[in-house]
RNA sequence: GUCCCCGUAGCUUAAUGGAUAAAGCAGGACUCUUCUAAGGUCUUGAUGUAGGUUCGAUUCCUGCCGGGGACACCA
């Protein structure tokens, strides 16, 4: 309909002219309106032209300030009610990505150390982002990126040494308290790299799957599945080869090799890529890491995302890239989130300053009936609610309230819906696009129809954040409905409500599916 | 100091350059003998500041004020 009601305005007017064509902010302004009026100051021979050449579905056309303002027949709505029921599972998917390779690496988990809730929220924001792909049509990886050796590593082997409850804080904290420690872990490290302690070997390996195993469990509970998990142990080399290749990239200073990035961009700093112990750092060790991924799977793009700590890092190690790899560069994007804090600092926490996902899920699951699907879909509503790129302020108790934005909001929603259609089939209430609309369009209805276009649109601003309103939007606006008009009975009016609730949970589902929220059935 | 990001209601957040800036929480008033009250209805309340571009600026540009992050051998 946008593209129709575009070109018939570029027909009308003087070649060349911009304008636009949208859903107004609020639904008493039409369901379409465009600006064209007013750009071109011709409004009222634009009303008068629209009005003669009005097209299939559209009820009429009015002039309110200059704009132009589209209403949709009864007939369209009711047709997007069947449409929407028809596809099912598959309504709101499009395929602009198909051909389209895409890996998103996130996530990033550290064998050895705690699963955060820094982690939590990068895995939330990348399954919606790998979801986003795959519903815009792209075949999609998803990939982890994990640093399975370094001296993280080696404070854990440490602690595994002496028997701690918990060996990377130990390790980590006696490192920092102790001279003699910090050699011993040092040495560990050591070991670690060129493999010749036999006992040391054992317990990392033993370390590193028990770690990886625990991964696992927690990614089953958030919903992600990995197609490739990356090993710092199997960029390093790589990435070292590439630095040392490339002689006109880098340069050696203080003994170490480094890239000045700002003879590129004034806007960018020096980084280190080989310290001066012969050692990758991350940076080398991330463009082993894109060599790697291309080489396993051909991508036509590759996001990666982190937080947002590491900005300025990216965008040199991006620079760097351009110059040995500007073909993977090219399909190269970073995302960054925030940081997820707490709003009341009542948290428990064994393990000093972080705060481990588990221990979150399990503090939010005791205020939700012990639910575990209503607890995930909390802490993801939370998440993705704002645009990615800022911190998140968790409020433990509000995230999880009986009333107002939450996941919680959107689930019952969608549950109350599914007991609706449930009691109409125990009633055998009749097909329900066989029914009639009556009265006024309902907002409602002017919501449903919209929902492939918020998918469109949130993969193109990488803003999961879009589909989150728009449910929110969606849900009050059922919520609302269902308030005010009976759904169970017999006549044609209800058999129509009966078709939008069907349509409802059939875009609710979807939508919950696009954030990873689950979608259950019965609350 | 240099570079990057961010300032919207008391709080947490929305708003592809458009119309009366949209929600939730908190505060106030209602609403379950009817399909799930984890719900619904009404109500109080906001664009840091000074300019600029534009028919039109929360949005784009500049200065200032305030906050966060990065700045060589951690990631």
């Amino acid at each position: 309909m946008k593209e129709i009601l575009e070109r018939l305005i570029a027909d009308f007017l003087p070649e060349g002219t911009r304008f636009v064509v949208e859903h107004p902010t609020n639904l008493a302004f039409g369901d379409y309106s465009t600006n064209a009026g007013i750009v071109s100051k011709k409004a009222v021979e634009l009303l008068e032209y629209l009005e003669k050449n009005k097209p299939e579905g559209i009820e009429w056309v009015e002039n309110k300030n200059g704009f132009i303002n589209f209403y949709l027949t009864k007939e369209f709505f009711k047709k997007s009610l069947s449409e929407i029921i028809d596809k099912g599972r598959e309504f709101g998917k499009n395929e602009s990505l198909k051909g389209e390779k895409t890996i998103v690496e996130y996530t990033d988990a550290n064998p050895f150390k705690e699963f955060h809730i820094g982690h939590l929220m990068s895995n939330t924001v990348g399954e919606s982002i790998a979801r986003l792909f795959e519903w815009n049509g792209a075949e999609v990886k998803r990939a982890s990126y994990q640093g399975d050796v370094g001296l993280h590593v080696a404070k854990a082997v440490w602690g595994i040494m002496h028997n701690e409850k918990d060996p990377y804080p130990a390790g980590a904290k006696a490192y920092e308290e102790s001279e003699e420690i910090k050699k011993e872990i040092q040495d560990i490290n050591r070991k670690i790299y060129d493999k010749s302690d036999p006992e040391i070997n054992k317990l990392y390996e033993e370390g590193r799957k028990k770690s990886l195993d625990g991964f696992l469990t927690i990614y089953r509970r958030l919903g992600t599945e990995f197609d490739y998990f990356f090993f710092e142990s199997e960029t390093a080399e790589i990435g070292k080869k590439i630095v040392l290749e490339n002689p006109g990239v880098f340069v050696e200073s203080q003994g170490a090799i480094v890239f000045n990035a700002a003879e590129h961009d004034s806007s960018l700093h020096t980084r280190v890529f080989i310290n001066s112990d012969g050692l990758p750092t991350y940076e080398a060790k991330e463009l082993g890491l894109a060599k790697v991924k291309a080489e396993k799977y051909s991508y036509t793009k590759s996001v990666v995302i982190t937080g947002n700590e590491v900005n300025d890092y990216f965008r040199v190690l991006l620079q760097a890239m351009k110059l040995i790899f500007p073909e993977l560069a090219a399909r190269t994007k970073h995302l960054s989130h925030g940081m997820l804090r707490l709003f009341s600092g009542k948290m428990s926490s064994r393990t000093g300053d972080v705060i481990t996902a588990e221990s979150l899920i399990e503090e939010v699951k005791a205020k939700t009936m012990d639910n575990e699907q209503v607890a995930i879909g909390a802490i993801k509503y939370m998440i993705l609610r704002s645009n990615i790129g800022g911190d998140i302020v968790f409020d433990i108790d509000k995230s999880v309230s009986t009333e107002g934005d939450s996941g919680v909001y959107l689930q019952y929603a969608h549950a109350r819906a599914n007991s609706l259609l449930e009691k109409a089939k125990d009633l055998s209430q009749p097909s329900p696009w066989q029914g009639e609309g009556e009265g006024e369009v309902r907002p409602i209805e002017k919501l449903l129809y919209r929902f492939p276009e918020v998918v469109a649109r949130a993969l193109e601003d990488y803003a999961p954040h879009h589909i989150v309103t728009y449910l929110t939007e969606l849900a009050s606006s059922f919520n609302n409905f269902y308030a005010h008009e009976q759904v169970i009975g017999d006549s044609p009016e209800s058999n129509y409500r009966l078709a939008i609730v069907e349509a409802f949970k059939v875009v609710m589902k979807n939508g919950l599916n696009v954030l990873g929220i689950p979608a259950p059935e019965r609350m």
